[in-house]
DNA sequence: TGTTGCCTTGACGTCGGCGTCAGGCCGTAG
DNA sequence: CTACGGCCTGACGCCGACGTCAAGGCAACA
């Protein structure tokens, strides 16, 4: 199969091949005309490094797995090395969960006190020590 | 105050300050030498955008609170605009947590199903359809 | 014989938020 | 006089994963 057949089948472009191609992951065999030739386990292999791009891993970070599969074995995570990716990954993803949860908790605090007071504001006080200042400078009417 | 004072106080960079007026954000006066010159305002106009920079936000997403503040409050969350993009990251960060839980949980079932695989293979079978591929094809030893 | 379609290589563009370097001005301290 | 520090502008570099364009080759089909 050639690289555009290969493309479709595994849900990418060209361009994504040959870039997977000029980082070394994914080396193709050439026919007569110079074409980029590919087979089954090619596909396999691009298939694997789309779930792991799809969880959010790096290129680099496929590498195990598709040079475990091309080792021979019949999952890309059969390897030492492919399984020190996956439980470094966790702790990544635990760690951003934790700081996003963090993150999120402050920006509710923050908009929930900025409602309040906006509220109080309407409410009470029209003036309670000078002219408001005017929001949107650049207002469009 | 001159650009070097302000980023030291701010806890930035002078570079961070020019590219930050040069996106508008952050107007300077300039002295006879043709040097930037700012006050405290801008001091807190600075802060405000590391704070946001800090919880994720992009630099677009300052000019609101900013504006804010040069409207002459002092909150740079008084003004409706500001409290939309809050909202908005909000809405962002709970789906990209959502995504990164979901994620975590396909990476730890991968995980555990790997690691299954692998002390099932080293209990039972040496080699029940063939030879072992071999791992780690360019091992340094 | 042209036209389409797929392929090739090479190289520059994208996005964000700056870092870093080059070349030069101004004022002050030794 | 010279060195040094801080400031100026302008421009290229960086990271990741490609997108996009240019210029050309080769095969099939009308």
């Amino acid at each position: 199969m050639r690289i555009g057949e290969l493309a479709a089948e595994a849900g990418t472009t060209t361009r994504a091949l040959r870039y997977y191609e000029s980082r070394g992951l994914l080396p193709a065999r050439r026919d007569g005309n110079g074409h980029r030739t590919y087979d089954e386990r090619d596909l396999a292999q691009v298939r694997q490094i789309r779930t792991l791009q799809d969880f959010g891993f790096g290129l680099e970070e496929t590498r195990p797995f598709v040079e475990c599969l091309r080792a021979g074995h019949a999952e890309g995570d059969s390897c030492p090395a492919s399984l020190v990716v996956y439980r470094r990954k966790l702790e990544e993803l635990d760690s951003m969960i934790e700081r996003l949860g963090a993150v999120r908790e402050k920006v509710a605090r923050q908009l929930a006190r900025a409602e309040r007071a906006r509220d109080e504001l309407a409410a009470g006080a029209p003036a309670p020590g000078g002219p408001e200042p005017v929001c949107e400078l650049g207002g469009r009417g």
